[in-house]
DNA sequence: TCAAAAGTGTTCTTATTACACCCATGG
DNA sequence: CCATGGGTGTAATAAGAACACTTTTGA
């Protein structure tokens, strides 16, 4: 067992890429180091796994000391192993990403969490380690999810507008003219995905939108069997010639 | 730092998920233990990353010793990080796979490279360490993949019957009663992605089946952006009735 | 001449796209 | 009464599904 000590002497640690959405605008929560090295750099939460905690235990517990929340979607991206990436030694970090109600989320008391701050997924150029190429990946990830998972109903409030749904739909697939609004609804709508509150919004300076939520056992169900979200973009006059793709 | 020591008594390994193709049914490629833990038992292929090696390097370091290919598809599955995994300490595993034609293939001089043998993935019930968890894990992958990807390309001789290639594709998808023939053929050869070889094949106790090969470039084009196989499997009478769906 | 697998088209159904105007509210 | 975003339908096209018989070869 001797000849294998070299190999123990490395650490790994979980990074979490969490989504939100707000404002029309997809987001993603992130730390300001107050620490070397990267001290003052944004970065992504993480810690280094305990010697007696599972990787999805440990994502989860990062994730709940940060927002305190649980039970919210929580997977393994990807896990990055480039041997300086580190300056400590070498360590490894599995990257995980969740989804939250940003509107769940309050300030916890854990001392990582007071310098923690949403930012829009769009304008973050530059972070800690190669945190910006985990955040690239997740992104990725996300967006093959959400043709393929009914995401929304982990990232909206429990009550939205279906513009509300589709401008989520926009941020995560970048078309480049949006999409279609009557082709949107028609396909959403088919779903049966969603129920009809029969409420509207109030105090907004146009006609007001109806609300829904998510039917809870429908959504299980799609989360299980995936479902195939697939819609051009709209208006596009000059028609690309690609003779069948999507992704 | 010294903090931080505590974390620093880990190791990782890689193991790889070797899949091939041969003989209408879908292969990996396994070792068998000459070692504890788990002497005797079947197990995916894999070793310590070395302390100054990328994981896609060690990875494919593994993959050369045993086959002697290298520049095959090659990618990340997920990590395995279960605390008592592994008899010797805290390991985790970085689980990669990858497609060879085994025609290709041939035995290695390294010492694994004598242990191995290819398994026809269905007929394997029980693997070393967390091993058959991993080969599940991927070969769900592999399912993903070839809705998605051009894989044929990687698993299949340089010229292949479109029946050859049609059973590829009923090995991985394992529909229930197969794919449909005319349907298949339809699709496939409406991508243009094959050429025809104007040969036919030789000795066979039958009419000879045309022989194709991939188009290089329209492959790569494809591996890039992604296209989309889908195809129901061929006379179900019993209607399943989801809306819309695959996956 | 038989067995075995190769090869081939059409019809029907369903999903996707493109597209433009009226409606309800607050200021 | 105006600005703002909400809401709605239809026709044309494209993709997918179902389905059965003839051909070519070796034994």
């Amino acid at each position: 067992m001797t000849e294998f000590d070299n190999y123990f002497k490395s650490a790994f640690t979980v990074d979490n890429v969490i989504f939100g959405f707000d404002e029309g605008d997809l987001k993603v929560l992130l730390i300001k180091r107050g620490e070397e090295p990267y001290k003052g750099k944004w970065a992504l939460p993480g810690y280094f796994v305990h010697p007696n905690e599972d990787l999805d235990r440990a994502a989860a517990r990062i994730l709940e000391e940060l927002t305190g929340l649980h039970h919210v979607f929580l997977e393994q991206v990807k896990t990055f192993g480039t041997v300086n990436r580190h300056p400590f030694g070498r360590v490894i970090t599995i990257a995980y990403f969740s989804l939250v109600k940003i509107s769940d989320y309050s300030i916890q008391p854990a001392s990582i969490a007071k310098k923690a701050q949403w930012h829009s997924v769009a304008k973050v150029h530059e972070l800690a380690f190669d945190h910006k190429e985990i955040l690239d990946a997740s992104f990725q990830r996300l967006k093959w999810l959400v043709r393929v998972r009914p995401v929304g109903f982990e990232l909206l409030p429990p009550k939205f507008t279906l513009t509300e749904l589709q401008h989520l739909y926009e941020a995560i697939l970048e078309p480049d003219d949006g999409l279609d609004k009557r082709n949107f609804r028609k396909k959403i709508l088919s779903m049966n995905l969603l129920v009809d509150l029969d409420e509207t919004q109030e105090g907004v300076a146009h006609r007001p939108a109806k609300l829904y939520r998510f039917d809870q056992e429908k959504y299980h169900k799609f989360q299980e069997e995936g479902f195939s979200f697939e819609l051009k973009e709209s208006k596009r006059k000059e028609k690309k010639k690609h003779s069948k793709l999507h992704v």
